[in-house]
DNA sequence: TCTGGGGTCCTAGGACCC
DNA sequence: TCTGGGGTCCTAGGACCC
């Protein structure tokens, strides 16, 4: 075997629910949802994740909570606690960078490894063991010669497998897959492919880039082509991520009405968004303000500031002044501030 | 299944300017 | 006069992801 570059993707499996059951070693072999505040009447309200017995019953993540409760009755319901998925999640990531390796975190529950190895298998094994020995939690491994393979190929792995997606494999094992299967391809996208005839992996990847250029946008339409050839970034970043922005959204259990109530809200929010730039020493540049109307109506309008700033007022009086651009004449479920930053190198 | 919260990036169209 | 073309900025929305 010869050395050369490869791309791990450690992938932790079901890792909210895992580390839930590590809190609660009374829960294991239980059907447990967890979310949202951990009530299962509330309205509005979806499932973080479920654990394997309630997915038995019907029950995944995304889905209502009063509908997993009718589904499985017997399920423990959790309040979902980021806090400690943060710390968990950091505590893998300490696990990973004590290889000699690059580590890019990916969220929570992910990341891309990137070394110059004979053996990937060998580094995914040992991956997994040194996670499972300091953590008590399982993951599974992709390897592969871009992140986009290596993010399929974990997929192939769960749970707590390994499996490597190259080129040498690629088409036999996705050419006849529809194009969501692809990293970066939804639902939407892959409808309206099919509506071009494209509905397979191996047609996208012999489709003209050009006529997929018209359809999807300069940048869109090649890159759907490329993904399906295999090939993805294959740089590991290892810098920590700078955040273009951030925001803050509530999803009432009950409509407003109340002009006043719905100022109210807006200006909290605005209050918070403010509170966490200035925690994480950025200034903000533009305000959004996020409106779903009842029953699922969701518009937005934004104004860039005339200077970057910190300040809480400004930001509230930014917000309160877009929430004026807005009809509020129908019932509101949702309220969201959003705020771009200022990137260092502007 | 009456549909969370937090992100990123791309596109299209209008305004404005030269 | 009745109308070009390019470039940039800004906004709204869409799509994807975890």
């Amino acid at each position: 075997m010869s050395t050369r570059d490869w791309i791990l993707h450690v992938d932790l499996d079901q890792f909210i629910a895992a580390v839930e059951i590590l809190r609660h070693p009374e829960l294991r072999g239980k059907p447990v949802v967890v979310g949202g505040s951990g009530d299962p009447a509330q309205p509005r309200t979806v499932a973080a994740t479920a654990t394997y017995e309630a997915r038995e019953h019907g029950v995944h993540s995304g889905m209502p909570l009063r509908t997993a409760l009718r589904r499985c009755p017997e399920a423990v319901f959790l309040p979902s606690d980021p806090p400690a998925y943060e710390a968990a999640s950091e505590r893998v990531m300490a696990v990973l960078r004590d290889f000699p390796v690059r580590v890019e975190v990916w969220g929570w529950d992910e990341a891309f490894v990137g070394a110059a190895i004979d053996d990937p298998e060998a580094l995914a094994a040992a991956l997994q063991q040194a996670v499972h020995d300091r953590t008590e939690l399982s993951c599974s491994v992709g390897i592969g010669e871009n992140k986009h393979q290596a993010k399929l190929a974990s997929a192939f792995a769960k749970p707590a497998g390994i499996y490597r997606l190259t080129g040498a494999n690629w088409a036999e094992v996705m050419n006849d897959r529809p194009t969501d299967a692809l990293w970066g391809i939804g639902a939407r996208i892959s409808k309206r492919l099919a509506a071009l005839g494209l509905h397979t992996v191996a047609q996208l990847a012999a489709a003209d880039p050009a006529e997929l250029a018209g359809h999807f946008g300069p940048t869109n339409g090649p890159w759907y082509r490329y993904l399906a050839l295999g090939k993805g970034e294959a740089e590991v970043v290892t810098t920590p991520w700078i955040a273009r922005g951030h925001s803050r959204e509530t999803t009432f259990p009950h409509d407003l009405t109340d002009r006043d109530e719905i100022a109210r809200h807006v200006a909290g929010l605005a209050g918070h968004v403010a509170q966490d730039a200035a925690a994480a020493g950025r200034e903000v540049i533009r305000v959004s303000v996020k409106v779903r109307f009842a029953p699922f109506l969701t518009r937005t309008r934004q104004s860039k500031l005339p200077a970057p700033t910190t300040d809480a007022g400004v930001l509230s009086a930014a917000a309160l002044s877009v929430l004026g651009r807005f009809d509020l004449d129908r019932p509101v479920r949702l309220l969201g501030v959003a705020v771009d930053y200022t990137l260092p190198d502007q």
